[in-house]
Parts: structure tokens; sequence; C-alpha cells
DNA sequence: ATTGATCTACGAATATTTTCGTAACAAATG
DNA sequence: CATTTGTTACGAAAATATTCGTAGATCAAT
């Protein structure tokens, strides 16, 4: 498993991860600004996070202008997937099903979406049929 | 929202939750040789932790005899969900569906579940046509 | 050139979480 | 009854995570 990261982002680094693939890419000051709206903390507060980010190589960065540009350095993929199965392993006794069910139960989905998720599962169940 | 706690486990706390939740009561060493076996820490350690869970509201416990009983105080469903919510927010772009497709693609469910799963779509989108 | 705004770097203080040693007590064992 | 075993309580050390003040650099506008 060349790939295989066995890092463990902090709570506030996942918020920042979050922001940064939902954005591509961005400074410390944009990251700043969208983390306010739901946080407070100071500037250098954010700063010094994606500093430590990019140290232990959670984050890329651009340093070829004044003002830094990071971005993520992990994949969202692998990041959620990791999340999912400890909170599977240790909150849902195991049972991958029993989270996908509490999930559906209490966010409205588009019909769009559901279809979506429809779609998959008879995929999945043709793939185990053979 | 009366029951509305904003309780926030933390990493280790959500472990003895996970046990006791599945075992519906126990004793610090039934906790103990269970979170031993993925985990490496002395017996005062998760007593310790089992005691701060229970100042914080998180347990309850018997004290009737010398060796005390402790179970869960919080709610599964309510401690899902919430962690659910946060990184359906925080990591999934807060769309529940993104994570029910990533759940469901790398855990191999059984025919049974993904039936259940099947049916409670179904049920979804019968209300939702009201 | 001087000022002001903005940025990075860095160190250190705080806060939080985890770990464990030690003491006191009770119950079981010999 | 003395000793060993298992238990709780408690305090504090250790490890981690978060926050921020301050200094120095860069750049733009006066």
């Amino acid at each position: 498993m060349s790939t295989a990261k066995n890092i463990k982002p902090t709570e506030s680094e996942l918020e920042i991860l979050g922001i940064l693939w939902e954005k591509g890419s961005g400074t410390v000051r944009d990251v700043h600004e969208i983390l306010e709206k739901s946080k407070d903390a100071g500037y250098t507060t954010t700063l010094k996070l994606m500093q430590i980010m990019h140290e232990k190589g959670l984050l890329k960065r651009d340093t070829s202008s004044k003002t830094h540009v990071y971005e993520a350095a992990i994949s969202q993929e692998s990041t959620q997937q990791q999340l999912l199965n400890k909170m599977i392993d240790t909150v849902f006794n195991g049972s991958a099903s029993q989270l996908v069910l509490q999930a559906l139960g209490n966010h409205r989905s588009s019909q769009e979406e559901l279809d979506k998720i429809k779609q998959y599962l008879n995929e999945i169940e043709q793939q185990q049929k053979k």
C-alpha cells in the first residue's frame, strides 16, 4: 500500500481541508474568511494551522508570490473513507448500512440524489451476483 | 429542543460509548478488556476516563456494589446523527447522499441490508410525493 | 522615502485530552 | 488474622491541539 496514509487530521484541520477541497485552492485569507463565518479565531491562528498542516504534508503550497496559495495534499475521497470507516467501527457497531439508513433518515435528499443511490445499489447487486 | 445536548465526546470517549451501547452496560473492567484489544492503555486510564464521562453526564452508573456498573447516558442515535451532520458538513460538502454513496462503495453489504436500504428509499420517495 | 496595509515566520502561552502512579479501602484467600 | 487481589478516587504529569502576540518582510500608495 503505497498511498496508505495513516494521517489523522484534527478537527480544525478537517475544517480547513473541507474548505480547500471545495475551493480547489486558496490563500490563508481566503480560507480564514470562510472559517470566520462558523468559528471565531484570529487570522494568525488560521495561518499557523495551515503552516502546520503544510509541515505534516496535509497541504501543498505555492510560495512563488508573496501571498502563498495552498491546496489540499490528501484526497477528499480517501479521507472520507478513513473517517467513515472509523465512525462505522466505533459508533455504528460495524454496520455500514446502519450508517446509511441513519444518514438517509435525517437529510432530505433530492429525487435526483435518491435515483443515483438506487442506481448504485443496483450496480452493487449486479456485481455481487457474479 | 429539550433534549438537545450539545455534548461533544472525545475520541476516547466515543470508543467507550460504542462499547457500552453494544453491551448495554458494564464495569470498568469489562470495558477495559474490550478496549485493550484495539488500544493499549492501563486499567486506571480507562477508569479515569469513565469517571470523567460520568461527571460530564455521558455515562450513568450504579454504585450500589463495590464494583460500579456503567451505562451510556446519551442515546446512540442522537450521537450518531450529530456526528454524521458534522461530518457531512465539513467533509462531504454538505451532501448526505455523497456520504451514502461513499459508505456503500467500500463496504460489502449483505443482500438483506441492501434490501432494507432500498425499501427505505421507497418509503422516503412516497413521503416526498405527498 | 515614509506610511500603512498585508503577509509570513516563529515562539510561546493556553486549553484540552490522555495517561498513569499512588493511596485507601474492601473482599477473597490462605 | 495476614496477605493478596481487585476496586475507586484523586492529583498531576505528559501529550496534543489551539490560540495569539510580536517581529520582520514586501508591496502599494501617498
